[in-house]
RNA sequence: GGCGACAUAGCCAAGUGGUAAGGCGUGGGUCUGCAACACCCUGAUCACCAGUUCAAAUCUGGUUGUCGCCUCCA
C-alpha cells in the first residue's frame, strides 16, 4: 500500500510502526456552528482511508478531536448570551448527527480540547524547560521557533522567506522574540473561559492541543497525521515543532492532507454566499449522495461542488444502488438454488474486479478508480445475471458488490420500509388493472403513488417499488 | 514577493513512456401496455510550443491559463 506523504511529497510503501496496527490522529472541527461542506471532505476521505485499512486486517485506532474552546465559540457564545460550552457541546451532537448521515464511523475516540488542559499545561512547562519555549511578561508563551532547527520541513518553507512576509504584519508592542514565534497560552480576556496555569488564568493556543492528545490517546510517535491541505501551515508545521521538539522523536511518520472544496469554482466563504453546511445539503439530498461525490475525485486534488454535479453524482450513486437492489430481487425470486458449473465461472469472473479496486486503493486512496471498478462489477452483474441465475450467484455477487461499497462507506440497504395498507392497496389494485389491460387506471395509480413518494417498477419477477 | 499544485470528451474524472478507464449527460435503438430499471450503439489527435525517445497525455524546457498556501480556515 502507497500513500502520499506531505512530508516527503512522494508516495510511500506504508510501513505502520507496530506491525498490523495503525496509530491515526486527524484533526477534527472547530465546533462553533453545523459543519460545512468543506469540513465533511477530510471527514468522509480519512474515514474511507480507515475503512480500507481495517479491510485490509489493520487494527485502526482512530482518534480525531474536537476543538471546544476558541474564539470564535466564544464570539458565538457572546452572541447568543450563553455559555461557551453550551455552544460547543450542541454542535458537538449535531456533527456527530451529520457524521453518522455521511456514514462517517465515529472515531476510536474523540477527544475536547477543554478536557486536556492538563496535558497541555505538561507540555508547555517541559517545553519551557527544554528552551524551546518562554513566557513573557503578561503571561503568553510563545514557542521559540527558530530554536526548532527542522521548522519548515512539512510546509517546505524557508525560515527567512517566512519572516520576510510576517515583516509588515509585526505587530509592535508584542514581546515576541521572533515574528515567527507562535502562542501555546495565552491570557485570558474579561469574560473569557480560562484555566489556572504558571502563567496566567487563560487557555491554550490552537496548536498545542492536537500535539496533546495525539501524544496521550496514541504515543509520542503516530503513524499517520491527516487533514486538510490549509492546515500543513502553520498548523501541522507547529504540532511538529511542539512534539518533537518535546518528546524528542518524530511525531508523525506520515502526513496525509486532503485538497479543497470549492463552490462553482470558487472558495467558499460566508462573504461570497456560497457556504453550504451539511445540514443544509442533506435537506435536498441524502447525505449519501454527498459522500459518493466526494469520492469520486481523489483526495488530494481540489474538488468543486455544484448542484449539477450532485445531480450527477445523485445519479451514478442511483445506478450502484439499483443494481445492488436487482440482485437481492432476483436471489427472493431465483428459481434454483445453487450456482451451475457455468454460473462458477461467471461468479470467478468477477475477481478481476476486487483486484482492480484493491489495486486503485492501494495505490494513495485512488477511489476514483475504485469507483470505477465498482461500476464495472455494476455492468457485470447487470449483464451476466437475470431471471434465470440461481439464488447463490445473485446472493455472491451481491455481497461482492456491498463489500465494496461498505470499504467506500456507501450504504446500498435499503432501510426496511413498511408499507401501510393504504399502499399495499394501490398496488395490488393495479396490478388486478393492468392484468385487465385497463391501463388507465394503472396509470392513474402509478401516480397517486408517486405523489405520496412511492415509485413504482414493473420488472419480469414483479412489481418492485422504491422511496423517490 | 516566496512556495506549491493543476490544465484529459458537453460535464465530472482515472491513467505518469507503448496509439486514452469509469460515470453523468446527449442522440439512436432493444425490452416494456406505457414509464422506470436494464442492455446495445453514440464521443478525445490529452492547453500551446519546442526537445529527449523506436515510442509521450505521461519525461525535460518554455508559453499561456486556473487555483492554493504564506493570516483564522477542512
Amino acid at each position: 500500500m502507497k500513500v502520499y506523504n506531505t512530508l516527503s511529497r512522494t508516495k510511500e510503501e506504508f510501513q505502520p510502526l507496530e506491525e498490523g496496527k495503525v496509530k491515526m490522529y486527524v484533526c477534527g472541527p472547530t465546533v462553533y456552528n453545523f459543519i460545512h461542506i468543506g469540513n465533511a471532505r477530510p471527514m468522509i476521505v480519512f474515514d474511507t482511508v480507515r475503512r480500507y485499512m481495517e479491510y485490509k486486517g489493520y487494527e485502526v485506532n482512530f482518534v480525531s478531536n474536537f476543538t471546544d474552546v476558541d474564539d470564535k465559540i466564544i464570539k458565538k457564545a457572546v452572541e447568543e448570551g450563553v455559555d461557551s460550552r453550551e455552544i460547543s457541546s450542541r454542535y458537538i451532537e449535531e456533527c456527530k448527527k451529520d457524521m453518522a448521515a455521511m456514514n462517517v464511523k465515529p472515531a476510536t475516540l474523540h477527544p475536547l480540547a477543554t478536557q486536556e488542559i492538563g496535558g497541555m499545561l505538561e507540555m508547555i512547562s517541559t517545553l519551557i524547560e527544554k528552551g524551546f519555549a518562554y513566557a513573557v511578561k503578561d503571561g503568553t508563551v510563545y514557542f521559540r521557533t527558530r530554536k526548532f532547527e527542522e521548522y519548515g520541513k512539512l510546509s517546505h518553507k524557508n525560515l527567512d522567506d517566512l519572516q520576510a512576509g510576517h515583516r509588515e504584519i509585526k505587530v509592535t508592542g508584542e514581546e515576541k522574540e521572533d515574528a515567527l514565534d507562535f502562542v501555546l497560552w495565552k491570557p485570558k480576556k474579561e469574560g473569557e473561559p480560562y484555566w489556572e496555569s504558571p502563567w496566567c488564568q487563560g487557555r491554550p493556543g490552537w496548536h498545542i492541543e492536537c500535539s496533546v492528545m495525539a501524544k496521550k490517546y496514541l504515543g509520542e510517535e503516530i503513524d499517520i497525521h491527516a487533514g486538510g491541505e490549509d492546515l500543513i501551515f502553520p498548523h501541522h508545521e507547529n504540532e511538529i515543532a511542539q512534539s518533537e521538539a518535546c518528546n524528542g522523536k518524530i511525531f508523525s511518520k506520515y502526513w496525509l492532507h486532503n485538497g479543497f472544496l470549492n463552490i462553482d469554482n470558487r472558495k467558499m466563504s460566508k462573504s461570497l454566499g456560497n457556504f453550504f453546511t451539511v445540514r443544509e445539503i442533506s435537506e435536498t439530498y441524502d447525505l449519501q449522495v454527498l459522500r459518493f461525490f466526494m469520492l469520486s475525485a481523489h483526495y488530494r486534488s481540489p474538488l468543486n461542488f455544484s448542484a449539477d454535479l450532485m445531480e450527477a453524482a445523485k445519479n451514478g450513486l442511483e445506478r450502484i444502488v439499483n443494481a445492488a437492489e436487482n440482485l437481492r430481487h432476483l436471489k427472493k425470486n431465483a428459481r434454483s438454488a445453487s450456482m451451475t458449473e457455468e454460473e462458477r465461472e461467471i461468479w470467478k469472473g468477477s475477481d478481476v474486479f476486487v483486484e482492480k479496486f484493491e489495486a486503485a486503493m492501494d495505490d494513495d486512496f485512488n477511489t476514483a478508480d475504485a469507483i470505477a471498478c465498482v461500476f464495472e462489477l455494476v455492468k457485470y452483474s447487470n449483464t451476466r445475471v437475470n431471471e434465470e441465475s440461481s439464488a447463490e450467484l445473485s446472493e455472491r455477487l451481491g455481497g461482492r458488490l456491498q463489500q465494496l461499497c461498505d470499504i467506500l462507506g456507501i450504504l446500498l440497504e435499503q432501510k426496511e420500509d413498511i408499507l401501510d395498507e393504504e399502499i399495499e392497496r394501490l398496488i395490488a389494485e393495479r396490478q388486478a388493472a393492468r392484468k385487465d389491460r385497463n391501463f388507465a387506471r394503472a396509470d392513474e395509480i402509478r401516480e397517486i403513488l408517486l405523489n405520496k413518494g412511492i415509485v413504482l417498477e414493473d420488472t419480469r419477477e414483479g412489481v418492485k417499488w422504491k422511496r423517490a
